[in-house]
DNA sequence: AGTAGTGGTATCGCATGGATACCTGGTCTA
DNA sequence: TAGACCAGGTATCCATGCGATACCACTACT
């Protein structure tokens, strides 16, 4: 018991952080960032992103110490958004990810497709 | 604009896998099939997530071809998930950025408490 | 016969996320 | 100075997802 209390005490605080950091939007956000430094609509219009979404993922980063929200000019609200050094490490990582899906998207296809038919039977 | 459809179908396509491949439950369902092959039961008591979830989240990893669905029993109904070749390519990804997560979670956690009391000022 | 385990499906209610509209300011141009 | 346009959001509605719960068919054990 004590066994799984503590695998569960260790998934439990991985599980929070995971969801965050994994994000689908968080992720492309992060690429984007990693890039350079961007404003607010920039992002949108380099992903598909909603405002919603995309303010709400930022404030995510932003508490989690992964992104930096700047304010580049007060008079004409500016905002910008850059990575953090914490951030920075998180790229190698989150690169890895990335080349997996690219280099497996034709396998993952194939692999659906054979499933769906399977299904279908 | 050529420019920004094309790499709007790339994300496109990235994303579907992204949100399947990371999503918190997939991620630690596979941690545990990598160790060894696992009843569906036993995947319900080593991890908190409920029946339905746990249920979703084997199908979505089989359809793409992750994890594999096997009958090891009919009269008594007993089945066994196992990662499959694909899914081994993705352990060292994941574990990558698992090790992420445990190695900065102190640091996040400052972060949080820093942001939150910031918020609270 | 009763209880427990196996691998699920069905239903409900709440929270998350997308789409959409709107808002507060500032700039630019006519 | 009015109108259009940009910035960075908030507010609202609605659909979907997910957890909790109940239930099911089957087998095994006692």
């Amino acid at each position: 018991m004590a066994e799984t209390a503590e695998r569960l005490d260790i998934t439990a605080a991985r599980r929070e952080v995971l969801g965050q950091v994994l994000d689908t939007w968080s992720v492309l956000v992060l690429e984007e960032l990693c890039e350079s430094p961007r404003r607010f609509n920039e992002l949108r219009r380099l992903l598909p992103v909603t405002q919603k979404s995309l303010t709400a993922t930022l404030r995510r980063l932003e508490r989690t110490g992964i992104v930096e929200r700047i304010v580049i000019s007060d008079r004409p609200v500016a905002i910008e958004y850059r990575i953090t050094r914490l951030g920075k490490t998180l790229r190698d990582p989150i690169d890895a990810i990335l080349a997996w899906v690219e280099q497996h998207l034709d396998e993952i296809d194939r692999a659906r497709a054979r499933f769906d038919d399977e299904a279908a039977t």
